[in-house]
DNA sequence: GCGACGCTAGCGTGCGGCTCGTC
DNA sequence: GGACGAGCCGCCGCTAGCGTCG
């Protein structure tokens, strides 16, 4: 059978075989081809046509649209394997000097691994996860890690020796806050139904690794070899072995589905930082936060209608992401509430300011995920110029902060904390010069096809410019010089894609055609030709042309090599714009909606006077909603919250109720004329 | 201002006033075309590029593929207004006598008066309703219908004289159990908060009609013209004033979005066989549907994982529809559940008769859908072929049944229902007979393209296609004689829409090409040129194909008319399947899941012995469900269940005796050893 | 006499770009 | 006569087929 196919055929089937349960998309001249059951699976899903070349099935789509058709099928739930020519073809005279080109997969892309900005949702996060289990005389315990690739956040914690259920309970509210799309469990919890049930149940794509690949008994070496550092001591993390373990999970996956993994990426996974106790957040199952509509309203499915929705006036998808976040992450320390509160009150009274950091911080561009594409290489200028905009923006941001800080000084509201956010946006001068030099204000997406960088730079790259206007230049000459030299009025000089120059004369002026003109192309109406001199001038272009594209590919990449080397300075200043955006955001909706700073404090006692429901009032005309009160105190044992379904009036009250604990434990204002919050572990509903 | 726009945008700003709300989808040759602020909200939803023309923003869609670009249009909640050529533009000459062609929006697609069929879900009704209120002396009273436009099933009831919250909460029964997408309101019910909100938070999309227009204070005589029939009396519904006033509104609305409205929807309106009691069915509200998870399943909101997944083994849309009616309506009345009982009994014990009637109705069309689109003139010649095909197994399904009668015959089990079903099963041998005729077997969609009637019906067109006929066999004839004469053994001829008819000749080959040829196209490879021959053969077949699309189209029409008059008949008869094929799947459901029929009675006791979950059992490995027995008696004063959180274990119990209740009462056997039923009025969760 | 090699025509997704007809 | 509607061609890399040479 084999010695039947044809060699792209068996090229294919060689390729394909790794890859079986991913739609292989494989790179063929201008399209990306999908054979055999893959195009059977997948023309339905794009709407496109399954046609056959030598009986076997077949579908395809072009080069430049594939993103939207990657899209369509990771949403339908398949993975797809990215599959690239990895060479170029020979172009001289036709003769192939050996079959057919070299091709390999460069990356299988997965719902937790997408990198594509319009795959995801600017203000949602994408987790992926690995889940690293150990059971020991049924004391169960769970490494888990979340990474969102695409913005190089990671987070990981330990689940400690519980019972089976008890920790996959534990389980369960950390995959419920980072509603990852994509988890790594290894082949021993395979047959956990349970587990296994709990994840397809959301949607979740599970893949198994092999236990044996990450092994905790294996010890430290381990890890030091994986991340190539020389211990794990002073790091404070070196007994986390079940996070660990967790992170060479994902790790390894990474190393299956990208070609190459940038070094900070490996980092992140043994930066203590990055490591968090479960219980430092209120804990919120995933029925907390679907009743209380926290992210989407239940009924449409929705953001609209939600808690989020009411809180989030941020303007950057960074800024977005994070209210995400502390939204599903309301504290308890009390100490740390009250310096998100301190920032958001001094926001909150500094109506100019504000409103002037929101101004700039508008223009911020989603750096995090930027950077992310830069690294893996998936970038365009677009990028470059999008990040040195927004790093231009800081100087600006930093003095509007400085200047009020000078005019009025609030020795109570405005805190050590803004100033320590000033103080991490570094202006990377030099990142934003190099770009400014080299690359155009409007470049195109497309890379390889010249336009991209700027007149000034590169001598090489000037001299060929030159040498294409000039010969252009004489081309636009030509047709003044022609319709003199043969009387036709109607000559025109043009230029197609397929055809190149020409001359074109219509059908009544043909007899006036000189005996130099060669005949290249007949239309309807018309007859087009070239010269031997127009010839010539068309090679000239043609070879400046490629050669200007190749060049200002290596220069896009040199500079995107030298900003690649700040991504860390980059995610610092991503983070403290985000967290900027976060308060000022959280102010801006205290000023608007008249909510107040809630006093936290560690009693069992919660006083709400005249509060309102965040969502409710927001949906009724103005002043329909009736304020209330509420009084709970610990004779009520614990501050137990219970939600039933969705009836309006006495569950509205309820959920009231709760909704103001969060905001207030995650910092925020709350719709109350005043509030006492002692701080809660847990709300059940 | 005016003064500055084109014909064209000034016969558009015309037409768009009058659709302020809609997105209006312009005609324009083979496109519909949106403009200005519609351009700049549907490009987005659309995904397709907005341009602009003469700085008016533009974006637009192949006339072919409109309907999957108002799908989303209308999912995103834009209604669509279609807008049509209402003139052919004249060919002749070139010189229009006058303008541009006349333009008239056909039809307001709204999510309730959808009829295209892959915008509807084929086992789901898409009910429209309208609501007509009449508020005295602080009693509140309703009349509401549902219409599904789609397959014309018409329903309606009059909730009386209670308070306000009361009737609005018989209403909310009402619209949980039909789940319409849209509504009529009358604008006297604006400003009513609870009514408008219940409806939004429905995702129902609502639409003000003015209570003057519908006054039932105007007495009969309103309806008399309305409806055009001579009196109410006799009918049993002229005391009915509520309803026929929301059946009023239903019809004026109709008016307005669709051109013509067939006159057996307005019959309907007044038929009495179309209005029930709310109390002749088991209350179910909302909240119970959903927490039953009767229809969904409320983590994946999905079919899956539902009551109705599992008992659904309908074979036609029209079955499945008519069971979601059954399952949303059990029934209070023990003799008729009985009736249902017996059937599907019947069809438990006879296997093969079951098997052979399963196979001839899995191959029914959805008659109900298909014989609308007829009548509103959207159909093409599949749906009479579909019709016909599925009218001719009528008398198959009918032997069937006879035979198995004949030959065994079950006093008890076998009762005059199924008899009555077969004797209404019509087989309207002239419409067979009339397509069978007239239209291919497997005819193009597209209606004036020609292709669809057969031939050796119509002298005039068989005429018409020999001469086509001939003419093209002397083309395809000519490449061989050329090929022939030249030499040129790639010679070859074709067509395209530009050029018409060509004979291509290859680059290499083109000093073989003789005198008489007239070059007219070059491509990349290869030129193309005509004869003046073959020039003349192409005009006579172009002729011909013109009159030959014509005819057939008009033929196609004679023969829609003539099947829109069986109407009513196509209707009863996809009635008569429909039950059929629910009898059918119950039959079978009981028959593969192990269920019996339970007892049902008029007391109070609820009994089951070996009950199981019907869902949960299905969802886990062969016999892990343990069954339980259940004990209701009257000691626990009423019937009342309660569902609370999903949280396994107790609440599956509870609602598993839910589900076996309901189950009985829509006269399906149930998951079960033996059960007694007293029949309950409502079912609270 | 037959294998090796060269050359060319012919393909195929969706879509951009070009051309044609029509005003 | 410049703009606009409509529809076909070819993209790029491969294969099949035929001709020519050794």
């Amino acid at each position: 059978m084999k010695e039947d196919l044809t060699p792209l055929m068996r090229q294919y089937q060689k390729i394909k075989q790794n890859y079986k349960e991913a739609i292989l998309f494989f790179r063929l001249g201008d399209f990306y081809e999908m054979f055999g059951e893959d195009a059977k699976k997948a023309s339905p899903v794009l709407g496109i046509a399954l046609t056959s070349r030598q009986k076997v099935p077949m579908c395809g789509v072009p080069y430049h649209t594939a993103v939207n058709y990657v899209a369509k099928l990771i949403r339908a739930g398949y993975p797809v394997a990215i599959c690239e020519q990895m060479e170029e073809t020979e172009k001289t005279g036709g003769a192939h000097l050996k079959g057919i080109v070299k091709r390999e997969v460069v990356r299988l892309i997965t719902p937790g691994t997408i990198l594509e900005e319009n795959l995801l949702e600017a203000k949602n996060n994408n987790y992926l996860f690995a889940l690293y289990p150990e059971n020991k005389d049924n004391r169960h315990a769970y490494g888990i890690v979340f990474l969102d690739l695409s913005t190089g956040e990671f987070r990981g914690t330990e689940i400690k020796n519980d019972s089976a259920e008890l920790a996959e309970q534990k389980l369960a509210l950390e995959l419920a806050r980072f509603m990852p799309r994509e988890g790594l469990l290894p082949k021993s919890e395979e047959r956990n139904t349970r587990l296994v049930n709990l994840l397809k149940n959301k949607n979740i794509r599970i893949n198994f690794y092999d236990d044996w690949k990450v092994d905790s008994g294996l010890g430290a070496d381990y890890f030091k070899e994986k991340l190539k550092i020389v211990s794990l001591k002073g790091l404070g993390i070196a007994d986390k072995k079940l996070f660990l373990s967790a992170g060479v999970a994902l790790l390894n996956y990474l190393e299956e589905t990208q070609k190459v993994i940038p070094e900070y990426l490996k980092e992140v996974i043994i930066s203590p930082v990055n490591f968090y106790f479960s219980d430092e957040y209120l804990a919120l199952d995933e029925t907390a936060i679907r009743n209380l509509e926290l992210l989407e309203c239940s009924a449409t499915r929705s953001k609209k209608g939600s808690l989020l929705e009411v809180i989030d006036k941020t303007l950057t998808a960074m800024g977005g992401r994070m209210l995400r976040f502390w939204l599903t992450h309301p504290l308890k320390d009390s100490k740390s509430i009250r310096e998100r509160q301190k920032i958001i009150s001094f926001f909150v009274e500094e109506n100019i300011l504000r409103e002037q950091l929101r101004e700039e911080i508008k223009k911020v561009s989603d750096l995090e995920r930027l950077i992310t594409r830069l690294s893996f290489n998936q970038s365009n200028a677009r990028d470059l110029v999008a990040l040195k905009n927004s790093l231009k923006l800081i100087p600006e941001i930093k003095s509007i902060i400085k200047q009020n800080v000078k005019d009025r000084l609030y020795p109570e509201n405005n805190p050590g904390v803004i100033s320590g956010l000033v103080q991490q946006l570094s202006e990377l001068p030099e990142i934003v010069d190099l770009i400014d030099k080299t690359i155009v204000e409007e470049p195109p997406i497309e890379l390889k096809e010249g336009g991209i960088i700027k007149k000034g730079y590169s001598p090489e790259l000037d001299n060929l410019m030159g040498t294409r206007r000039e010969n252009k230049q004489w081309i636009s000459e030509l047709e003044k010089k022609e319709r003199e030299r043969t009387g036709i009025n109607s000559l025109k000089v043009g230029y197609t894609t397929v055809f190149g120059y020409y001359l074109e004369v219509t059908k009544p002026n043909l007899h006036l055609v000189p005996a130099d003109y060669i005949r290249k192309q007949t239309l309807v109406n018309a007859e087009r030709f070239i010269t031997p001199e127009l010839k010539e001038k068309e090679t000239f272009i043609f070879s400046a042309e490629e050669r200007i594209n190749r060049l200002e590919y290596e220069i896009y990449q040199t500079v995107r090599n030298e900003v690649v080397k700040k991504v860390k300075e980059i995610q610092t200043i991503a983070k403290c714009l985000a967290e900027m955006d976060v308060y000022l955001s959280l102010a801006q909706v205290a000023r608007e909606n008249n909510y107040t700073q809630p006093e936290v404090n560690d009693s069992l006692f919660i006083e709400i006077k005249d509060g309102r429901h965040p969502v409710v009032e927001k949906n009724l005309l103005t002043n329909q909603f009736v304020p209330n009160d509420t009084y709970l105190d610990p004779e009520e044992n614990q501050i137990l919250i219970i939600t039933g379904p969705n009836m309006a009036g006495k569950s509205t009250y309820i959920r009231q109720v709760a909704l103001i604990v969060i905001l207030g434990q995650m910092g925020s204002f709350v719709p109350a004329k005043e509030a006492k919050i002692g701080l809660v572990d847990r709300i059940f509903t």
